[in-house]
DNA sequence: CCTTAGGACATACCGCCGGTACGTACTCGT
DNA sequence: ACGAGTACGTACCGGCGGTATGTCCTAAGG
């Protein structure tokens, strides 16, 4: 019979999702530095015997956290894009789901203002390679085995790209006008994207 | 008869000076939260009570180093766009003279990484409008004017190939064989460009 | 059923670091 | 010459990340 998960484990489980869902919030309002270890542990109303049980400090936590919102931001992105069509149309919902991920405070200011100062840009390059980066450059070679574009340099265009999205998406962000601010953020990457489409 | 600095004030001047160059190798090393006040004035060879004397603190004393690098980059940035020619050739010489700023390990991890974070992202888009950012707006300002692309929304488009343009640095300043990521990264700049090129 | 080993926390404490308070020497104008 | 203000140095405080240790509870073994 397969072993049951014992009710302990469910509470422990729980527990630390909570540390994880309050460093986020946390983190997210007021940064990573501003954010003490104590106001997070209260929020979660637990004591950083706790955290320390469940993590080994609080870049171990902050990276649980970026784990967490880059996990369900590949998910809403990937989604996005997996519904077919064609290598070009693909793209295109990629760049507006994309901008939609970016939207988010979290997103915005953990993975990609906050991480790579936090974790050290090498640990952040590694990991946003298994996450939202690596989905753009995915996305960026199909297009060219389809033969949409020229054979740029992929990784080069990919991560210019991918800075250019999230830029974009900080404009949006923090605009008075999010929709006049949306389309002149989409008509420039169009234009930047045609720059490298295949002259037909 | 004109007031006469004085040799005291000679000093003061040299200290604050030696403070924030002592700052801005270490925010450099080892990032703005890894160094300790007492290791920047340790290396200035002054106590604490010279730095809270010239800065209100360390934020104010990043503020300095930031400053600082800034200036230097502006000064090189202007020297090589103001050197004649035209629009297009200003702005492709623009481009690479960026690119070469960007190079700089204290350009690239002061200003580009670590500022928006220390500083705060509202800050940091005020100081940068008066320095390299507002540079590269004003040669896409040129070139609009010049006729020589459509007329994209400048602020975005703008914002936009400013990240384009660090992160391909970046990508420079950390590859194995930097000719070849130059090379790359200037094709893709360049078809990015292209995209936004007047069609004629 | 009793024992016991270990997981899941809580509590108390330490050391570092940013910031403050205060003291002192030197200099500059009068 | 002398008060005043500048340019520091010294001593100390509080907060925060991290550690060491204790306690309770549960689940597995005899």
């Amino acid at each position: 019979m397969a072993m049951m998960r014992s009710r302990r484990a469910d509470y422990s489980e729980s527990t630390k999702q909570a540390l994880v869902d309050s460093a986020t919030d946390l983190f997210t309002k007021n940064g990573y530095a501003a954010t003490s270890l104590d106001a997070i542990v209260k929020r979660a109303r637990v004591t950083k015997g706790a955290l320390y049980h469940h993590f080994s400090g609080k870049q171990a936590l902050f990276e649980a956290a970026f784990n967490q919102v880059e996990t369900r931001a590949m998910a809403q992105l990937s989604k996005a894009i997996d519904s077919a069509g064609s290598p070009w149309e693909r793209a295109l919902d990629g760049v507006q789901e994309y901008i939609r991920v970016c939207l988010d405070p979290a997103y915005q200011r953990l993975v990609i203002r906050e991480a790579p100062v936090v974790m050290g840009i090498e640990r952040w390059r590694e990991a946003e390679e298994h996450f939202s980066f690596g989905i753009v450059r995915s996305v960026l070679e199909r297009l060219i085995e389809a033969g949409e574009i020229g054979d740029v340099p992929v990784e080069v265009t990919a991560r210019m790209m991918f800075a250019s999205l999230s830029a974009g998406a900080q404009i949006i962000a923090d605009a008075s006008d999010p929709k006049k601010a949306s389309a002149e953020v989409f008509t420039a990457l169009i234009h930047m994207i045609e720059g490298i489409r295949r002259d037909r």
